[in-house]
This record gives C-alpha cells, structure tokens and sequence, in this order.
DNA sequence: TCGTGACGCACC
DNA sequence: AAACGGTGCGTCACGA
C-alpha cells in the first residue's frame, strides 16, 4: 500500500495505491463511505479497446478530495473488487464514458448497458456548456483543458506533464509508455488517480453551469452515447477476403501508375510541390494559388490536363488515388479488425459545435459513395443482410418546420420536388436547383452555388434569387437568427442547445440551426430504434442515416420497422425515411444490377 | 524521431 | 455588400 499527497490549488488532495489484496480492505471502507457517488476512470494499454494485445491496467474511483487505484491487471481479486463496486456505485461520474465502459465491458464481462444509466459524464456537461473547440475560441472537451480553465491551470499542466515526462524517461513515444510503465510506478499511479479527483470536481463545477434550456438534453445526451457505445461494441463484420485482394490489386495500380510519372519525371506523386515541378517542366502554367502562396494542385486542375491528354496528370491522379484507398481506407479496415474479424468504429455522438458526430476508425463519415468498393468491405452478419435507411431530403425538411415557410411547407405536404421547384423559378437544370439548395443552407453565396452548381455566377445569382423568391420566408428566418445570434453571441435550437456563433460569421447560424436540429432528428430516432430492442443489428449512424444488420428471412420487414421508428414529424413537417435493403455488403447500395448479380455470397 | 501546419480529398 | 457549414485522415515538409 502507498498513499501519494498532491495539492491542487493548496488543498491536500491523497491518492491510495493498491498494491497487495490486504489493501483491499481500505478501498472497500472507502467505496462504502462513497456509495453514492464515485468518479471512475481506467487505464489501459491503448486506445484499442477490441485488439488482440489490449489490456487493462489500472481502474481508479475517487472522489473530490480522495483516489484509490486498483491494479487489475494481477487480475484475482482486484478485479473481482472493482466488478463489484462498478455494480454497486449508485452514481458513477465518468470522463467520455463510452471508452471507460466499453473497456469494463469487453475486459471486466459487465456490461455496459447495466452502467450506463448512472453515469455522469462530463464530457456531455461540458460540451452542452461551450461546443467549441479550443481552436474556434472555447476550451475544448478534453480533461486537461477543462481543468485547466475550471479548476487550476498549473494542476493541468503538472498532470499532462506526468505522462510525457514518463516517456522520455524510458525513452519511448507517449503513446507507448501506457503498455510499458510499471504498473506501480508513482508518477503512473499518481496522473491515473488525479484523473479521477478531476472528473469528480469538475462534476461538481459543471453541472450548474448547464444553461437551464439545455438541462433536459444532459439525459438525452447519455441515452445516444449509449446507444452509440452499442454500436461501437457490435462492430462492423469484415469480408477479409475481399479486403486482401482489394487492397493488393490498388497496390498494383498504384505501383503501375507511379512508374509512369516517374518515367515522366515526377518521382513523388504525392507530393504537390514534386508534381509542380514537373508540370512546368513539361510546359504547362499553373495560375491557381494556394492560401498560402504556392501553386494549387489539385484534382480539379489535374483531372483538366489529364482531359488534355497530359500522361503525368492521369498517372499522378491515378497513383495518389490508389494510394489513398488503400492506405486510408482498406489497409487500415484490417489492422483495425479484431480477432472475430470485425471492425469497431468509434463514434463521438456529441462531437461538433452543431452536436453533430464524428466517427473515426472506421472513418464511416468519409467513404466513397461514388464507387461501391470500398463499402464492399463491409458485410451483414452470417445469415443477414445490410439495411440502410436514410431521412428524406433531412436538412431542407427541418428547415421547413424551423422557418415556417408557408410554401416550402406546402411543397413537402403536397409532395412536390423541391430541387425542381427551385430550378423552375429561374429555369434551370434541376441539379442546379438541388445545389443550390444545398449551398443555401450551407450559408454560401452565388460564387459558392456557382462553383458547386457549375454555373457562371450571374446564374448562380438568378438561383438564389429564384430561391427566396419560392420560399419567401426562410431568407427572413435566417436574418432573424442572425439577429439573436449578433446580440447575445449564440443562438437557442428546438431542444434546448446554446450554439455560439462568431459575429464575424453570423451568417452561419442558419446552418448551425439547420444542421444541429437534423442531427437531433437523427439522434431521437436513434432512441426509438435503441429503445425499440434493435440495438444489436445497429451499426453506424451516418448524419442522416443508419446502416444496419437484420435477419434476411424478414429483412424487407425489417428494414421498414427500422424507417417507420425513425420517421417523425416536426412542427407538422413530415420527415420521412427511404428504408433500402441493400444485399449481404454495404456496398452492394451503390451498385448497379449488372454489379449486384456478380457479387452473391 | 516526434509533433505540427499546410494541403488535398473523402463525405453529409 | 457578401459571406461554403460541419467533419477525419494521409502525406509532405519542416523545425525542435
């Protein structure tokens, strides 16, 4: 047994270090006295909670003014100690508790369904607080800048230094001092017990600070972080197979396409300054400008002389895309999968100053759609197959319910094509409709419609115009947010969520209101879909989207409950779903017939 | 050898 | 007067 003392701003704080079962019986004293309310955090091996070689380590609870740390990795009876008190803690105050409890999950057997439901975490507490990261002007949602903004800034720095201190110490990387430090080490046992002495404070500092409108969300947030860690848990099952030979065919290509350029004179196809070079070498004058000066060389400019006949430009495009795909996307699929061959995702419910989410590992956000293979990788569960099912022109739905534009409103109860009807007011293509109503609620302007529509900017001037002329109400919808948001530095959604917006940029509060009051759209229906017992066939949500994995004897049923439970009305505006049973893959959603009849399992 | 900024590119 | 919002990630180039 070892007792560390710390000061955080003057006040003693101690750390208890576990170290043999006999000290055991202090930290079931201390769990008693402390039943109803601990903060808990761990310690493993690394971030990848679902790999072969990840272990847990420490788990730590604690209190404003007191840790104890066990040592779970002896495993026996510490384990079997923190089993215990994880179950019988009444109320648990967690850091970003979708990792801590998936960790318990997969490494202590207790599920985190049965935790959920008394956590507090402060992540969600301070993210209903201040959204913005510490790069948009906020503090960001990360431990140490919390602590350092609401408890002690020099408490911040000290606890961050431990670790890196650590590392050089035993000359090795800060991400892998977590598997190597004894497990006892002081300054480990110390930053892993401060942690927790942090998060129960920060609770305490927090939690008044909520902005009563946004109270009722702290519950909500906890609810979709849940579902959300199930999804984590259940992972995405991967085609091996398919993976290896895709990922070995793009190397071919890629190998292929880079000895052109190099043969053209461009050794390094990624690298933009190498095929600058050797453009101009090869006569062609490159106008545009990055931000910062240099020559852009980019797709758009690439993909031109390529159409012009240039070698160079289709061989570098080729090459980078090649490598893109299979570094980014294929390659990483299997270093990520676990031994049962899935891939776990890891999905920031509440990531963005929208409250959008972000997911990375399997970056689910960002794949392909233009091209099913990569999507192909990914496949419904032995038996199943893959549902898709995704809101109906989402954005523009809610934005017709938020503003009330009679028309628009109109528009969608009557069924009508919206990206028709704005193309008609200015007799355009209906693609140029559909961009330019996309643009709109991105907040963009003619030359913005202009470069996504493909449309000279006069055009795209007569769309916009064309636009507020159809739906007179929404242009007055958006200055008046702007108004509220000039005024009091942020504007208020439907369910309670402050969102800042910078005064530089006031025109963007209509595409925060939009885009944070889609996301709850899909977060509620992913409630319903949680709620509704479908938490096991879940797999990722993809902002207006979810991809699922149901049974294919009752897969068409399946996939219509699934819309059915995520469709809602908002304000009388119906925001229906597009229920798609796609085949055994996910890719097999962006293929043609042809395609589909040539990949069967 | 590491961390970071710039760039480009994938998506809704 | 006009205003492109929100993400993740790989590579290169550079400085500590």
């Amino acid at each position: 047994m070892k007792h560390y003392q710390y000061r955080i701003k003057g006040e003693p704080v101690v750390i208890h270090a576990v170290e043999h079962t006999e000290d055991l019986d202090g930290f079931r004293t201390f769990v008693r006295r402390n039943l109803k309310c601990l903060s808990a955090d761990s310690e493993t091996t690394g971030l990848d909670t679902y790999s072969a070689t990840n272990r847990l380590r420490l788990v730590q609870f604690g209190t404003p003014a007191e840790a104890w740390v066990i040592p779970v990795e002896h495993g026996g009876e510490f384990a079997e100690d923190v089993r215990r008190t994880l179950r019988a803690v009444k109320r648990m105050v967690i850091h970003n508790a979708s990792f801590d409890l998936q960790v318990w999950d997969r490494h202590l057997g207790v599920r985190l369904e049965e935790l959920w439901p008394k956590v507090l975490d402060t992540k969600v507490l301070s993210h209903l607080i201040d959204p913005r990261g510490q790069d948009e002007g906020g503090t960001g949602q990360s431990l140490e800048a919390l602590t350092a903004r609401y408890i002690d800034s020099q408490t911040a720095d000290e606890a961050k230094g431990l670790m890196t201190r650590l590392a050089k110490e035993h000359k090795t990387t800060k991400n892998r001092i977590w598997s190597l430090i004894d497990v006892d080490h002081p300054d480990y046992v110390l930053y892993a017990g401060m942690d927790t002495i942090l998060a129960a404070r920060l609770a305490r500092m927090l939690a008044p600070l909520v902005p009563v409108s946004a109270r009722p969300l702290i519950r909500y947030e906890h609810e979709v972080a849940e579902a959300c860690s199930v999804m984590e848990r259940n992972g995405f099952l991967l085609d091996v197979d398919y993976a290896l030979g895709l990922s070995a065919r793009l190397q071919g290509e890629e190998q292929a396409a880079r000895e052109i350029a190099a043969g053209l004179g461009c050794d390094n196809a990624n690298s933009t300054e190498q095929v600058a070079n050797a453009l101009e070498a090869r006569g062609v004058t490159i106008s545009g400008r990055t931000e910062k000066g240099k020559r852009k060389v980019d797709k758009v400019l690439l993909e031109r002389l390529a159409g012009q006949g240039d070698e160079l430009a289709r061989a570098v495009i080729d090459a980078k895309k090649a490598a893109k795909w299979r570094s980014t996307w294929v390659d990483k699929f299997l270093a990520n999968m676990d031994s049962d061959g899935r891939c776990h995702a890891s999905i920031n419910s509440l990531r963005a100053r929208t409250a959008r989410m972000s997911i990375t590992g399997i970056p689910a956000q960002t794949l392909p759609s233009g091209d099913w293979k990569i999507r192909r990788c990914f496949v419904a569960d032995v038996g199943h197959l893959i549902a898709s099912v995704d809101y109906q022109t989402q954005e523009l739905r809610v934005l017709a319910a938020l503003s009330k534009d009679r028309r628009m409103r109109a528009a969608f109860a009557a069924g009508a094509d919206l990206h028709q009807i704005t193309a008609d007011a200015a007799e355009v293509a209906r693609g140029v409709g559909k961009a330019t109503n996309f643009t709109y609620v991105y907040g963009g302007g003619a030359k913005a419609v202009a470069e996504t529509a493909g449309v000279p900017v006069a055009v795209a001037r007569k769309v916009i115009a064309g636009f507020e002329k159809s739906y007179p109400q929404v242009a007055g919808y958006s200055l008046r947010l702007q108004h509220i948001a000039a005024r009091q530095g942020y504007i208020t959604t439907p369910t309670g969520r402050r969102l800042p917006v910078d005064r530089s940029r006031a025109y963007s509060a209509l595409n925060y209101m939009v885009q944070s009051t889609s996301r709850d759209v899909t977060c509620r229906g992913i409630l319903r879909l949680y709620k509704g017992g479908y938490g096991p066939y879940l797999r990722l949500p993809i902002h207006d989207e979810v991809v699922a994995s149901i049974p294919a004897h009752k897969s068409a049923w399946g996939a219509a409950e699934i819309g059915h439970l995520m469709a809602e009305d908002m304000d009388g505006v119906h925001i229906g779903t597009d229920p798609e049973v796609t085949g055994f893959s996910w890719g097999h959603g962006y293929m043609d017939e042809e395609e589909r009849l040539l990949h069967v399992r």
